[in-house]
DNA sequence: CTGAAAGCGCTTACAG
DNA sequence: CTGAAAGCGCTTACAG
């Protein structure tokens, strides 16, 4: 910039004025400052902007996901962004991999760089270390999960409620006997989940039995593992509600192995792509992510905008997508 | 910062040595200055340090891909991720969406925050308003695809000779007549993959059909009409090469409204997730995106630790993967 | 080992 | 409308 501002033999304000367009500045001038800056090719430094400016706006947000990896926070990262960018705002992400320590890592990171905002998928229980920054001014809405010992808005889905629906589903195709394979219980949306398992069977008037409940279970292998074994044991069920999509795909994956694809029904939590490809078409319960980012989106612009208010907490609705697998009745079709 | 200085009445070099443990401080001393900074909640701000220090290193690399959302990209990505962390360097991502404007934007947006290195999968023809900004010390690797107008680092995969494997193990099953279906010619990787196509007909002296190539096509609903048009001819192809993962999925998704996935032959380039529970399997043409990554980020860290020497060129072999669809033979399975 | 001072590249009152 | 000066939160020679 002070380069600029010598080529052309201006003051560096008036430099300042042309590049932000801040400041009406006369048209000959303005064009001759235009001129240079292409010559030089310079760059404004968006750091040294944001430590000067009153506002101290860097127009940037943060994401700190569970795992951007995940065909689920792809589609609340792409809402999300597409959002920003209309603002002219940039957005960057992180996964925290469910690793409480990685969270606040990333976090501090992203708020080292002085981020407008924060979207937050938690995986620790406890975000209070975020307090202060957001008194400092940080925004703060919390996707996925609700955050611990800090009150703020949140934006989720209905993760008992869809479940229950899951369920409900195949108990009226009559299955007595359905395994649930869930995440740790150290996760929210493991616990509603299963929440929403036990009221389906209540509501049915169907006891709970421990033994096809298995939780603890992430990654494909293990969650082909424990189905496995359920179905392995005596009296197994004829059904299984897979509650998280990258269980759903290690079942689906061993249920063909075991040949069984046809014979145990299946739901899973959570929409895979190409689940109508496969025979049978895996049934789910649907989230709506793209909804969940435009949710949260619009909720942190307006806090960074100066909203006050009460935080909200929104609860996204789920969607049963029937395509076989749930629809498989006990014993197999016939 | 000033504010722990004042507290423990420190001069503010001091809290700067305790932070970055850039020089020995007293211990007793570092002690209360630490007690402080957590009292205070105090955190570094980096763009602040960025600005000052003598190396200008932010600790953050941007990465510029036609898609984020894309597996292939996003195995790229996270592989990139992982060796930065290491470093301790933050990831920046963004999708150009192959639109040149948006891939400059992109990229002035990144440099603007100084991030120290660049890998970009290039959308425009022309990278050349980079040479000032490497000059200036960013580091640069392409990845994907070849620069236009600058000479880099670029990694890529073997995109010709993986074509010509696929479609010759078409031609190995009887077929003579094989579609292809490719992005537009302006992207290099399907060129590549064209040129490829006719490599593998030249070599088993097969005659080129124009009206077997159909170019242009990106999403799954364009690539599934173009292939319904080719296979509604007259003399239709029996095997189909799709040059792109999202035009498989279009393919595949069409084959089957048609009913004619168990006659016509496919392999597609690219891996797809639960390519393998489709009935019949896709067979692919996979490239190895977390090698690519791994490639790109050493190639990335090594010249921003001052590497100097000429740039390289890595290309990455690719592997035929069959899983029934490219097995079928013409006409059908028996 | 510690402190006082200068300055990174910007923006922002304050004058003119 | 334009310029000179101060200062954002840091790091870095330079002294001591």
């Amino acid at each position: 910039m002070r380069d600029v501002a010598g080529v052309e033999g201006v003051s560096l304000s008036t430099v300042s004025r042309v590049v932000t367009g801040s400041v009406p500045v006369k048209q000959e001038l303005a064009q001759r400052v235009r001129d240079a800056v292409k010559l030089l090719g310079y760059r404004p430094d968006a750091t040294a902007s944001t430590l000067r400016r009153a506002d101290r706006v860097s127009l940037t947000i943060g994401l700190v996901f569970e795992d951007v990896a995940n065909a689920f926070f792809q589609a609340v990262y792409r809402s999300v962004e597409d959002i920003a960018r209309m603002r002219g705002v940039l957005t960057i992400v992180g996964s925290s991999d469910e690793d409480p320590a990685r969270e606040r890592e990333l976090t501090q990171a992203f708020l080292g760089r002085r981020v407008d905002g924060l979207v937050i998928a938690p995986a620790a229980r406890d975000q209070s270390y975020l307090a202060r920054d957001r008194e400092a001014g940080v925004a703060l809405v919390f996707v996925d999960r609700p955050p611990g010992f800090i009150d703020a808005d949140v934006v989720m889905s209905d993760n008992a409620g869809g479940t229950s629906a899951g369920v409900a589903h195949l108990i009226a195709r009559g299955h007595r006997r359905i395994g649930f394979l869930g995440d740790a219980e150290s996760t929210f949306t493991a616990r509603e989940r299963l929440a929403g398992h036990d009221a389906a069977l209540q509501a049915a008037g169907l006891p709970r039995d421990p033994s096809l409940v298995r939780m603890g279970v992430r990654d494909p292998r293990a969650a082909g593992d424990a189905a496995a074994a359920m179905l392995a044991a005596a009296d197994p069920p004829t059904a299984l509600f897979t509650a998280r999509n990258t269980i759903t795909v290690g079942v689906v994956y061993r249920l063909r192995e075991l040949g069984l694809q046809h014979r145990v029904a299946l739901v899973g939590f959570d929409d895979l792509d190409l689940a109508d490809l496969v025979e049978p078409g895996i049934s789910v319960v649907a989230q709506d992510p793209s909804g969940m980012g435009a949710v949260a989106a619009t909720r942190l612009f307006a806090r960074i905008d100066g909203a006050a208010g009460d935080h909200e907490r929104v609860v996204l609705p789920t969607r049963l997508v029937p395509r076989g697998s749930g629809e498989i009745p006990p014993g197999g079709a016939a």
